[in-house]
DNA sequence: CTGTTAGCGCTTTCAG
DNA sequence: CTGAAAGCGCTAACAG
């Protein structure tokens, strides 16, 4: 049997009462040496309080949830990474949830944690989650009264705190990039057209689009699903439409460009420039580096659970929306583009866009 | 409030005692009405049954620790989806802790885990455990009587289960594969000297070698870090040796000997053939996809959970010992080594050696 | 300064 | 068939 908080008042004479006061530092008016002598005890038989007690009468438990589709996927464990170390650095402990992108994974999910006496939870909501599906988890948490933060995903209705990356800013870092070296006819490989963080890249490719007074064409956008597959499907899709550059909205449908072009011996970014979405650890030492758009990913994990264990511990929903800015990593996957002239200024300037 | 058994109680009328008795199936004396009407009732104030009061007067929480080193790790996280996968799949939850190899932590996670109540631990020893250390870990897990099964590395000492792959085995067939294909100077990119896993591939090696009676070289052998920098400090150390072939015994040392090669101009397999380890996703995608051994994570992980489960639950410590087999991919990182005759007959059968 | 007492929400004998 | 009561290990008023 486990040494309990009866064993050490036990052994030192004291009451539980005493123990639990000297444990939980609000033994302000025990004398020195009452404290020390528990203490002592403590260390002696090796006491470790039981959690479950804890938390039954506390109702706190220092752990959170983290709801995810999928762990093995790159972008959710660095995520996951970044989440369980700032826990660890604060005391905190994670449970970590898979959902395959399935709504009702979700729902289950959000439940258990709740039963489990979570303090809060990080939530990345399932891809399925239409409108509807996303207001019925927001009403579950609620009417749980969990405290959680959504990750990677902001909503006006939600009334809660989330930590995202602007997207369009990164979509249009990426293309004006893509502008400034003499691309003029851009190909998109987009993700699912009901995700929100696909549909902002593409408004920023939009903007980016504008502001060179170039008309945005459909058959430049291929509706992809951020897979290689994708990607293979998008390099059909945009045979003979003399497309000079592509951007697609995440590295692995990148890949899949990259893949299928070079299949057919076109080479990057002699024959076509590339640029990606992620910056997935991989990307950097493939064998023509790939210029992308970095997520700062980690520092999102990190950030998310402070501001989780924040509301938590202070009590209040502070519906905050933290926002990074993604960032242009430049490497070799970007050539010049056919309406490309050294000698005009603009060109020079946006060569170094960052 | 959340809803209680006692709201169920005070609600149907019948005592908590019989609510209790129907929700956990003991209800063999209770007459279907009864039964029908706290079913409903349950149903109606949306009861779920605090898991932490559960846990505590049970002493089983449905929950297992997983402790690793990194989640954000390609080969941990595919196992951390295959236990999470598996747990639920099982109606078990998930605690995931990470040590960055740090064995102090992997003290300070067991001894969390136990005061969480869970009732089982994953552990995959942190790289930095020696001999004293891991006996350390160990005699915690069993102080605290908790049941676990070691992953990836099997200990006589440690009497637990374990769930490893065979990687003498592993290291055998990527060298006979080899060998096979006519290379005789094979150069190893091993991990730290420290580890078993790697100490069995290089063993397997020799086995390989062996067999076909070449002497062992020790200026062959580079001890690496399971790292990219080890794959290019590998490729210095080479240098001027005369090998045609390279074993890294991971593929992250792989792509750093790769992406060496091709700065100094030398092109896989042309210039010289490599072998990796892990299959990785990535592997396969590379512009020159990498043959390589393939573990088989995600199953292990599956495959660790039910062990562990079963362990739990029958109340017995099986001390049994899954191995699983490594299988070799064959893509296109390994060419024709000098010795190839393709007269030979045993060429002819070691092509296709599998 | 320290102890008594009453729970937290649930399971589980033991009676009836 | 159902209920009363004890107790899991701990915290937190409330006394004294």
């Amino acid at each position: 049997m486990r040494t309990t908080i009866k064993d050490i008042a036990n052994y030192t004479g004291f009451s539980v009462t005493t123990i639990s006061l000297v444990l939980n530092n609000k033994a302000d008016k025990i004398p020195r040496s009452t404290k020390n002598k528990i203490l002592d005890a403590v260390e002696e038989l090796n006491y470790h309080p039981n959690q479950l007690a804890v938390g039954l009468v506390k109702k706190r438990t220092q752990t959170i949830g983290l709801i995810i589709s999928d762990v093995s996927n790159v972008f959710f464990s660095t995520l996951a990474k970044g989440v369980e170390d700032s826990c660890r650095s604060q005391g905190w402990n994670l449970i970590l949830c898979n959902t395959n992108d399935k709504h009702e994974r979700d729902m289950s999910y959000i439940q258990v944690l709740a039963n489990k006496g979570i303090d809060g939870i990080l939530f990345c909501m399932a891809r399925d989650s239409d409108k509807k599906k996303t207001e019925e988890s927001i009403q579950l948490l609620k009417k749980l009264k969990i405290p959680f933060v959504m990750i990677d995903r902001y909503l006006e209705e939600a009334d809660c705190s989330s930590v995202i990356v602007d997207h369009k800013q990164g979509g249009y870092a990426a293309v004006k990039y893509l502008l400034g070296h003499g691309h003029r006819k851009i190909g998109c490989v987009t993700g699912p057209s009901g995700l929100e963080d696909s549909m902002e890249r593409l408004k920023g490719y939009k903007k980016a689009l504008e502001e060179y007074h170039i008309s945005f064409r459909d058959e430049f956008i291929y509706e992809g699903n951020y897979d290689r597959e994708s990607g293979a499907g998008a390099v059909d899709f945009f045979e003979g439409k003399e497309i000079s550059a592509v951007f697609a909205f995440n590295d692995m449908s990148a890949y899949g460009v990259y893949n299928s072009l070079k299949k057919r011996g076109i080479s990057v970014p002699g024959g076509m420039s590339l640029i990606g979405y992620d910056d997935i650890f991989f990307s950097e030492i493939l064998d023509v580096p790939l210029t992308t758009v970095k997520q700062p990913i980690y520092e999102m994990g990190v950030e998310s659970v402070k501001q989780l264990i924040d509301e938590v511990e202070s009590g209040v929903g502070a519906r905050k929306c933290i926002v990074f800015q993604p960032a242009l990593i430049v490497r070799e996957s970007v050539g010049y583009g056919p309406a490309y002239d050294p000698d005009v200024e603009s060109f020079k300037e946006n060569t170094f866009f960052r």
